[in-house]
DNA sequence: CTATAATATCGCAATATTGCGATATTACAA
DNA sequence: TTGTAATATCGCAATATTGCGATATTATAG
């Protein structure tokens, strides 16, 4: 039928892959790598770093920080968008574990 | 236009991109901590463990040996698939370092 | 070779994703 | 309030993903 039937598998399954999915586009990741540069960044400069337009950006912005793990602010007219490290700790705790509790299974 | 353009990002950013999306999908996880647990795994055992139909789990199967972290062999009539632990690790690493280096920027 | 069991591929329908232009919203300055 | 700069949302077209039934392929047993 076409739609993800995450119903049958584990919570677990569906975090990690919740998670995934938001890495799964590049210009995701390379917003990512942006922001970890700046300390607060303006959806402005991202769109031209990266080269896709403002309302693009804007949008994976948006599929970002409903993770969590961007945190926004206004200061003036613009927004500075940051990462939220803890969040990002967790994430790569999930990663982690998976990775780790595959590996050892394999041993 | 709706297609990824991968080409105007860095092949770092695509590489995790890549990865991710093979975990963005929690049959696929659910695919992967199964064939952990044993060694060398049956697509119908794994079809029945996570309730899809044969042909959707072996597309699956597919999908993930893409990327090489599986191998499977034949053996009768039956082929066995199981985790390429070193394709695993590197796996791990490249999201290791995403994850260690943005954090890195962060503080 | 033929039958059989297991897996892979095809073709499809339903839905999701991606990216953009146009437009709406927001927050401040004057 | 009005104008302005920055961001968010809408609506769309193109493409990708998901899952399945039907069928093809593969590898062995007899």
């Amino acid at each position: 039928m076409g739609v993800t039937k995450r119903h049958i598998h584990s919570m677990r399954a569906n975090q990690i892959a919740d998670l995934a999915k938001v890495l799964s586009n590049p210009a995701r990741v390379a917003i990512i790598e942006y922001i970890g540069d700046c300390d607060g960044c303006l959806c402005q400069d991202i769109s031209e770093k990266i080269r896709l337009s403002q309302p693009t950006t804007s949008q994976h912005l948006q599929v970002i920080k409903k993770t969590g793990i961007l945190k926004s602010q206004f200061r003036g007219k613009a927004q500075y968008y940051s990462i939220d490290v803890r969040k990002w700790e967790q994430a790569q705790q999930l990663f982690q574990d998976f990775f780790d509790a595959t590996k050892a299974k394999c041993i």
